[in-house]
DNA sequence: TTGTAAGCGTTATCAT
DNA sequence: ATGATAACGCTTACAA
């Protein structure tokens, strides 16, 4: 391995010159910078990370905490968030959770055991994680929540018009006629259940509904529950005419089990999802989707890590990204 | 950031006996380590990952190289691979390439600058890629090569049973009658290219079938190039009763393009494509598939590393996992 | 403009 | 069994 020592030795400079001509510092003649330079050519010369990062305590790595990356929504997510990172020389280290707050603990020892430059995390359960995360915020370590909150932390934030989305969704299948509408949402101890819900309920609310706890199913947001959900709702005494189902996992599954019935969209029961993780691209869908922008939602978030790291001072920023209501998948 | 000094401190030992107690040294008194572990704990101490992996040359650290996360074959392979890091204490650095050689040779270089214990990595371009890799296996960095050769090195490597995957698709739309089959295949510089190409023309030699160049398209893998090979298939003076096409995304873009064209499978043309990415998931698919288990395949190469890690000296290891060819989808 | 030297937090070597 | 101390590769006061 060449350090810099080999690099002055072939240069005829001392260490300090070449850590000087590395880290861009005015202060050195343009000669000797051409030599530092040549010899750093010569010898294939790659700074060691680990030792910058050690002497200056700060790395160039980014954490990226997620519950699971086989979740198509936060597939892009990362590649957003990647994509920026690596503009700004950063690199990312990958963690998934599976919304165990155990692991998503043991993960941020280790983030923060390797002096993390930031963390973007969606975490596993708002209350819970809100200890964890601590740890981080105490350290000084800059953190971003993407798509669920940190309720008792002040962190940069964003997150999707989770309310608005569901309450025009919701307004939607109103308008088309529905009366007694299902709702199969997350849960309350996240932002992206609790939300939707309300705008589900603001929605009913606005248009003199009435509110049927029976036909409010509260999931973890797994396609497990989600077909025990729909399945409820369908043995109904009288069944909603239409559902509005909050997450894209579920979503699919709410479709294979209506189609399995042999139910049709939208004459037996009406549908409205979220996310164009499946189907969206394979067939005209039947329903429309609430769809969000991932993409965007994690360079939103790495954005905001990065203004932080560049100036720790500015006030805690605070995304909501707007969603869109499709109705065909694209060409 | 309390260190090493502040529990020897604490715990009045000196720092060299910390270390021991961290590292599970056998020569420490039973009540000193006790006294040991209990300032650990009191001052909620976190070894810094950065000076010990300095200090020992070595790193927790995987990178991970993939042409991109947003394609759905390789969502699994990295939490396969995750999942085994996790448990060796790994963490991974997530580096996607877009097929890039050059953003490639950026990300070997961060990852040889961090030191990263290990590589796991599908190249850009098995040739051009070489090249870069090359680094990684002079400074001893082990490396594993996934579904995509290294061919001038020699390291451990693990692929799908692609020939026979192809042989063994093709023999199936021969003996279903046809005698003119389309093929949609990747590039001769990946081993998904070339070897897929290589099953499709060993069945048709074993049934005595022509081959023909001009319904054999090579392709980058990318949906683009895919629509516009089966656009020229489809426009044949005599197209294909029948058309392989050789990977997930094609796939999907395949059967779109039919779609739009208003043709039916198997009728008008039938089809045998690749991976279960999307329309498995929603609809009885059409068609036959050829499966690869993504997540088996990540566990494997990070099997592989690991298993190097523990024991540089074992011989380098190859391993051909096998595809399914599935008719229907998953309930 | 350049060099010397201390130090980042840890571990390994050598004493005791 | 434990403690001093040097070293990992780099950066940064402080001198010169």
């Amino acid at each position: 391995m060449t350090t810099v020592k080999d690099v002055a030795e072939l240069a005829g400079v001392s260490t300090a010159t070449v850590s000087r001509v590395l880290n861009n510092s005015p202060r050195v003649a343009e000669d000797t910078r051409a030599r530092v330079h040549q010899a750093i050519e010569q010898l294939n010369y790659r700074p060691n990370r680990l030792a910058r990062h050690l002497r200056k305590l700060a790395t160039q790595t980014v954490g990226v905490i997620i519950p699971d990356i086989q979740n198509h929504f936060f597939v892009s997510v990362v590649r957003g968030i990647e994509d920026i990172a690596f503009a700004n020389h950063h690199v990312l280290l990958l963690c998934n959770t599976d919304d165990s707050p155990s692991r998503e603990k043991t993960y941020i020892d280790i983030l923060l055991a390797e002096e993390v430059a930031g963390v973007i995390i969606c975490a596993a359960d708002e209350t819970i994680s809100c200890k964890a995360v601590r740890a981080l915020v105490d350290h000084q370590v800059p953190v971003v929540a993407l798509d669920r909150e940190l309720p008792d932390l002040s962190v940069d934030t964003v997150l999707t018009d989770n309310i608005e989305a569901c309450r025009s969704a919701t307004e939607y299948l109103i308008t088309a006629g529905h009366k007694r509408i299902g709702l199969i949402a997350g849960p309350d101890y996240l932002a992206p259940g609790r939300e939707r819900r309300q705008g589900y309920e603001l929605a009913l609310a606005s248009y003199d509904l009435p509110l049927d706890p029976s036909i409010i199913k509260i999931t973890d947001f797994t396609p497990e529950q989600a077909r025990a959900a729909i399945k409820e709702l369908l043995d109904e005494r009288i069944p909603p005419t239409a559902v509005l189902v909050c997450s894209g996992l579920m979503t699919l599954e709410v479709f294979k089990q209506i189609q399995r019935r042999g139910l049709s969209i939208p004459d037996d029961i009406a549908v409205v999802g979220f996310d164009d993780t499946v189907m969206n691209h394979c067939l005209r869908s039947p329903f429309p989707l609430i769809t969000q922008s991932t993409y965007d939602l994690g360079q939103f978030a790495a954005h905001l890590l990065f203004r932080r790291l560049a100036d720790p001072t500015i006030p805690v920023q605070r995304i909501r990204l707007k969603t869109q209501l499709v109705f065909d998948p694209p060409p």
